[in-house]
Formats: C-alpha cells, structure tokens, sequence
DNA sequence: GGTGTATATATCGCATGACGATATATCCGA
DNA sequence: TCGGATATATCGTCATGCGATATATACACC
C-alpha cells in the first residue's frame, strides 16, 4: 500500500473531494462546490475550493477548460485520473484493513 | 453520508491512520508509528504522531494507560471506537462512489 | 422597477495542524 | 563502548483549511 494522500500535498481532503468530482467530467467550481457538499455532506466554501483548484492546476493533476459564459470548467488530466484512482484504491484498501481490525466489536 | 473527517479536526488524515492503528488494541506511540508506517506507506514521524495523539486524547477519542516500563499506551475510546467505525464506513461509500464515477475507465 | 436569492468566481487573513529537525534516555548486540 | 533500535517529547516553519468578504450576473416574485 502506498500513501494514500502522500501525493496531493500536506493535507488532501478537500483535494481528493474535489478529483473525485471531477471523476464524473469536468466541472466548473460552483458545481464542485455543490457535488462535493453532496458527496462528502460536508460544505466546501469557496476558499477552500479555490485554493485547492489552484494547487490541484499546479500540480497538473486537473486543467482549465475554455470558460463558457461565467464558468470556467475544469477537467482531469491523465495524471489526474491515475492519481485520483490510486488513492482510492489505497483508501479503499486501508478501509478494509480498519474495519477488520475493528472486527466484531459491534458497537464499538 | 455524513462528513468523513468532520469529527476529528480540521486536517484528520494522521489522526485516521493512529485511530485505526489502535482499533486493533492497545499500542504505545512508538508502535503506532511503526504501524501507521505498515498500514498507510508512508512514515510518520513523531512530531506528527505526539501532536496528534495529544489531540485525540483531549477529543476524548483516545485515553492514555498507565505507562509499561518506558511504553506510554493508548487505547480507544467508546466514542473514538464509534467515531472511526462511523469514519470508514463514510470513507468506503466515498471510494466507491468515486470508483464507480471514474468507471470503467480502466487503466486511468 | 425593485428586492431577494441563486449562480459564479476571486481574494484576504487567521488559526491550526502537519511534519521535519532536534533533544534526551534506555537497551542491546558487536 | 560504539552504534543502532526503541521510546518519548518539543520546537519552529509554513502550507493549508476555511470563514468572511467582495463582486457580478441572472432570474423569480411582488
């Protein structure tokens, strides 16, 4: 098992929302906003996305698209998709790990 | 689902990794890295694990028992039990939520 | 026409946490 | 006794999360 956050930088909650919305196609922030508070139930303002979307862009992990009308859509790069299914991979591995470990205590 | 890292912190990814590592007993700090270390891939060192660790147990998730020799160990609390339990199974519905968006988009 | 809300992006600033570096001490094998 | 593993603790830096805030358009409702 490799890390499973180790390449999206020091802390990568926010970052992995946001790749794994993207996952669906490209969006533009405002519909990331929105699908990530959907798929995590946790809001994510917009400065938590912004930066995130910068650094993500940075990296090379997602790219801009043409904006159309107000939005500016963005989508993932290959290393985006391969880096994005590596974490989940790894995170579904360490959650099953866990969750033996937990084992029967049923009810914590 | 409701936030998967919501309860345990703005940043939560270490203290996932040292609530995990004690979910399968008691362990002391050094342990825990060693651990962590195995489970995750990526080595975390003790100015991340005594920080961390020192929150947990503020949080209540976490409680110190009495110290073995030079070994200071922790072991899980009913809530940190319930709270990690709640945590992965929120986790494991993201992984496959964000599997199933990337699809059969096989080989990234 | 005016008011309010949703859509949409952007930036600032603070608090906090991640993490490497460092210090200290014990134990054990060569 | 030298070095490495075991074990805990603390400091300082700095990236990041995230709320607050600003700005602008579009649209519904009265």
């Amino acid at each position: 098992m490799n890390q499973p956050f180790g390449e999206l930088g020091r802390f990568a909650e926010p970052s992995l929302y946001i790749l794994v919305s993207l996952s669906g196609g490209p969006k533009h922030g405002y519909a990331i906003m929105t699908d990530v508070e959907e798929i995590s139930g946790s809001p994510m303002g917009p400065g938590t996305l912004y930066g995130a979307l910068a650094r993500l862009e940075r990296r090379g992990l997602i790219e801009a698209l043409e904006p159309v009308d107000r939005r500016r859509p963005y989508r993932l790069t290959g290393l985006g998709a391969t880096t994005v299914r590596a974490q989940l991979d790894s995170l579904g591995g360490f959650v099953r790990t866990g969750l033996s470990r937990l084992g029967g205590k049923i009810g914590g």
